[in-house]
RNA sequence: GCCGGCAUAGCUCAGUUGGUAGAGCAACUGAUUUGUAAUCAGUAGGUCCCGGGUUCGACUCCUGGUGCCGGCACCA
């Protein structure tokens, strides 16, 4: 007779035929409904598997972290037998659950509609109402090639064909419906529930590898009950509102437009705002030793080659050929030029290391269907720096630059920072033993700082292994931003050296860096991080200074220059409107800090600030007013 | 690049079963001097994304592009 052991510590014994339903059963009836699944020592079950040893359980349910995941992949099940029963001879491949919801692929001729996905939905519900028990079963290997060969379903054989002979291969049976799945499910779709919605249809290649042939994904979402399904697709529409490509036009940051497509037009105030920061970074790196040059956008392709950018992106980089017949390409990055910098005279091991940075604006002719307002540009501005250094120094130069980098992301209020190590991707330069040295020292330097990282197995760069720094936005977003690569190849290649101290020639170790990464696409993240509510530091305009009436015109001038005065970048609004028309109009385009004049503020030389997303305001000496404000900017807000 | 969708005024959108278009907001002009998210009136504004075709006639139908949107693939 089975001991069991629950999660609160207490043993019970059960029959040998007992299945988790019976064992949830026996704890409480609410339980019992709200169950999806049973841990077994660490193992998640089907709740209608019988425990026939002593384990320790844990029942699953369905509003847990794992439940989700196995409701999702229900729902992707339920889906597939949807799409089978409405076009019997559409294909069914793979269904996962995903992050908030689920997908599954279909091989067919004809895309699925709008409408497809409604009918498709209407159909899951019906399944769902039918409760049909699921069954888990285990199948021979090439029993289950067969059967599934016999009914057309030539992926699904190939996907069974991959699984190593020898592994236990399980089919789910729901209804008429069966598929490969490792589990574990639902005991019935009935348990399901109708908390999901199918959101959108998109092609997906085959084996995720453009090479083959491309399927029609179907995404939805589904949750555990219909409360957090609405919470999840508020956020949706919330997510909407803050996209960066509406912020840019209603506070006329920037545009695009078709000539150029993945360039920006920056307008006045968004030039601002891309001046902050590099006015910013360029202190702060300044203060960590980096010397700032700039090199030509325009060089000759040979450097390219040299440097085996050619090779590996040619045909991602913008070429001219002049008449003359020579041939240059417009820079897709700016590690050359900072080479040919490095290499101008000799350079003693005492120098080193040597740090230069650049605001770089490079080109890359990124393919159509990646352009995404400034989240993915062609032409954009990179924070970039390259330390020329020993191979002794790589440690401390690296420990420096994520201590650098992680300081930076807080001053803009991104303090949930991810750090990920990828190394050698299959496609590469230079010799293993150079790849395992400089792997080596970027994980010790990792080890060193003290920081949690994963591991992104080969997505290093083709010349070295890099750290990517991922920061999470207010809505829970992910963005990789910066970047640390050791580079061990790039110098040698395109003939950089210093002369050490036993006077011969050796070669640099290069580590790249970047840490806004493209500075387009960090105030994209930083106006939907913000929602376009920008911290005052940083708001290209801070302050407008309203009249009430046109008496308050000569006052409201005086407080603008006071207010330039001291640092503040402010504007005047005089004209003949109502002060609520004022309001609104720069609510709208969010300038943090509104002032009110009127004939009271004049006679008491005060203002009336009202900050962005406040209802109120507050009056206050002028001086007052400015002495806050100034200090606010100083600190970036962040003081205690 | 691949799959699908979309493209009408500066913006958000309506519209014509094929007879060359309309609203709100914004802009401009005038009036209004106003106390915290839209004062009133008037005026102006369009190669209906771009080529080509069908047609007496195309914004509408066909066709080839371009751009954008959602994914996939890519991302030095």
């Amino acid at each position: 007779m089975p001991s069991i052991e629950l999660p609160d510590g207490s043993r019970r014994d059960f029959p040998p035929a007992a299945t988790g339903t019976d064992i949830a059963v026996s704890i409480s009836k609410s339980l019992a409904r709200d169950a999806v699944a049973i841990r077994v020592d660490d193992e998640l079950r089907d709740l209608t598997r019988s425990i026939d040893t002593d384990a320790r359980i844990e029942i699953v349910t369905r509003d847990s972290a794992d439940g989700l995941e196995l409701l999702r992949h229900d729902a992707a099940h339920v889906l597939a037998e949807a799409v089978k029963e409405l076009w019997p001879t559409t294909q069914v491949t793979i269904g996962p659950a995903i992050d908030n919801g689920f997908y599954y692929d279909f091989a067919r001729d004809d895309p699925f509609t709008a409408e497809d996905l409604e009918v498709i939905e209407a159909r899951m519900k019906d399944i769902v109402d039918r409760n049909e028990s699921i069954v888990r079963e285990v199948w021979e290997r090439d029993d289950a090639v067969r059967f599934f060969r016999d009914q057309g379903e030539e992926y699904k054989a190939r996907i069974i064909e991959d699984i190593p002979a020898g592994e236990t291969l399980t089919l789910y049976r729901q209804g008429k419906f069966i598929d490969l799945c490792r589990g574990p499910h639902l005991p019935s779709t009935g348990k399901l529930g109708k908390s999901f919605r199918l959101l959108r249809v998109s092609g997906a290649y085959w084996r995720g590898d453009a090479k083959n042939a491309m399927l029609q994904r179907i995404y939805g979402t589904a949750w555990a009950n219909d409360k957090q399904l609405r919470t999840y697709l508020t956020q949706l529409e919330e997510a909407e509102k803050r996209d960066h490509r509406k912020l840019g036009r209603t506070m006329d940051l920037f545009h695009f437009q078709e000539e150029a497509p993945g360039a920006v037009f920056w307008h006045a105030k968004g030039w601002g705002l891309f001046q902050n920061l590099i006015n910013y970074m360029r202190t702060r790196q300044n203060e960590a030793g980096f010397r700032e040059i700039n090199t030509p956008e325009v060089m000759d392709r040979s450097l390219w080659e040299a440097s085996g950018h050619w090779e590996s992106f040619g045909e991602h980089m913008y070429t001219t050929e002049t008449e003359d017949g020579r041939h240059y390409a417009i820079k897709p990055m700016n590690c050359p030029g900072h080479v040919q910098v490095f290499k101008q005279g000799i350079t003693s091991y005492r120098d080193l290391p040597v740090r230069l940075a650049e605001f770089g604006k490079v080109h890359r002719y990124e393919p159509s269907g990646a352009l995404h307002g400034m989240l993915r540009v062609r032409a954009f501005t990179q924070d970039d720096a390259h330390i020329f250094c020993t191979s002794e120094q790589i440690t401390a130069e690296s420990i420096a630059v994520c201590k650098l980098i992680l300081g930076i992301y807080s001053d803009f209020g991104f303090d949930d920072v991810t750090i990920k190590f990828a190394d050698r991707p299959e496609v590469r330069v230079g010799d293993d033993a150079v790849w395992d040295q400089a792997e080596r020292a970027l994980t010790s330097a990792l080890d060193e700082s003290g920081l949690d990282y994963s591991y992104n197995p080969g997505e290093g760069a083709f010349y070295g292994p890099k750290v990517e720094f991922v920061l999470r936005d207010a809505i829970g977003r992910d963005w990789q931003c910066g970047t640390l690569q050791v580079d061990l190849n790039l110098p040698g290649r395109l003939g950089a050296a210093y002369i050490a101290e036993d006077g011969q020639k050796h070669t640099p170790v290069m580590l790249h860096r970047a840490i806004f990464g493209s500075l387009e696409r960090f105030i994209g993240i930083l106006l939907e991080h913000h929602a376009g509510h920008l911290p005052l530091w940083l708001a290209p305009t801070q302050a407008k200074v309203l009249t009430i009436t046109s008496e308050a015109d000569d006052y409201a001038l005086d407080v603008v220059a006071k207010l330039r005065d001291a640092g503040i970048a402010a504007d005047a609004d005089l004209r003949n409107e109502k002060i609520s028309y004022k309001v609104r109009e720069h609510s709208v385009s969010k300038v943090p800090v509104l002032m009110a004049v009127g004939q009271r503020e004049v006679d008491e030389r005060t203002v009336a600030v009202r900050r962005l997303g406040s209802k109120h305001q507050t009056v206050l000496p002028l001086d007052t007013a400015i002495d806050s404000l100034t200090s606010e900017i100083v600190t970036r807000g962040r003081a205690a």
